[in-house]
DNA sequence: GACACGACCTGACGGC
DNA sequence: TGCCGTCAGGTCGTGT
């Protein structure tokens, strides 16, 4: 799926037409994404103002006037395209409808945000703005890994005795918001720790320096515009290019990028994910 | 409680 | 060409 990355890249790209704006018609073609949608959804959504666009996580949040927030996840496969936006930066024209269409937003000034999820491991649903920290989707993740509460201190505490693969605690959203599949191999690859090792026998200072390294992976991914290996794209159809900046997800047989390492990278499963790692310079 | 794994879906790709 | 197996950016629920 979109990672943190990319979610916030969609979230960016959708912002100009989005926030601000009232969803005049929501078509909504099908009852269900990984879970059912909200009672009387496309209602719910008609007339409603966009107050702001957010994300917490790798959800989109959008906030509406009537009190309610849009929480929207884009599973593995999910994309948001915006098109029409006769004042935006995006295509004027609205492409013809696509298999697995399965949600369009009609927004006010004429863009269309164009909600496709081929494996329909998304999911949106309608809970109130107030209390939204409280909701079953967003209550049990951790702290956002941009944010001061994502620090030193907070993950030595929370690794502290784990018996879980170093690759499975940083997967865990409970600890970390946001990071996935391919970031996890990334941060650990660039920070040398071998992914089997148990979380919760790495040094505090092995630990502390996970840290930046997450906020650098991740932020040089933002900028970038996302990784597009699959199904990705950005809100106006572009791909992101960090894929080209991997040192080691994907890269199984290719050479170790680290200098002076000469390692080969390997490709081990965990959890039942793919790890991709340098087992010379990654103890 | 902690952890591993199956399930949920569709599509792309490689091998035969 | 076409069939079949495998794999994919996530995460909830179940079993051990």
């Amino acid at each position: 799926m979109p990672e943190l990355p990319e979610v916030e890249t969609v979230r960016r790209g959708l912002a100009p037409s989005m926030e601000g704006r009232v969803i005049t018609r929501a078509d909504v073609n099908r009852p269900d994404l990984r879970w059912p949608f909200p009672d009387r959804m496309a209602d719910r959504l008609t007339g409603a103002r966009v107050t702001a666009l957010r994300r917490r996580s790798k959800y989109v949040l959008a906030d509406l006037d009537t009190g309610e927030t849009l929480i929207i996840h884009l599973g593995m496969s999910g994309r948001m395209t915006v098109s029409g936006d006769p004042l935006g930066q995006f295509h004027h024209e609205h492409p013809a409808p696509e298999k697995h269409d399965h949600v369009v937003f009609h927004m006010e000034g004429g863009a269309r945000i164009t909600f496709n999820d081929p494996r329909r491991f998304g999911a949106m649903d309608l809970g109130p703005t107030a209390t939204l920290e409280d909701h079953w989707l967003i209550k049990t993740i951790g702290p956002e890994p941009l944010g001061n509460a994502f620090n030193e201190s907070y993950l030595v505490e929370k690794l502290r005795g784990k018996n879980a693969p170093i690759k499975t605690a940083l997967l865990d959203q409970r600890i970390v918001a946001g990071l996935g599949n391919i970031y996890v191999c990334e941060v650990l690859h660039r920070a040398g720790i071998n992914p089997k090792r148990k979380a919760g026998a790495l040094s505090k200072a092995r630990v502390a320096s996970l840290v930046p390294i997450v906020r650098d992976v991740l932020a040089e991914a933002i900028e970038a515009g996302g990784s597009s290996l699959r199904d990705y794209r950005q809100a106006d159809g572009e791909l992101g290019y960090f894929q080209h900046g991997f040192q080691a997800y994907d890269r199984e047989g290719h050479p170790c990028q680290t200098p002076d390492c000469g390692g080969t990278i390997a490709r081990i499963v965990q959890s039942g994910r793919s790890t991709f790692y340098c087992p010379k310079c990654q103890r």
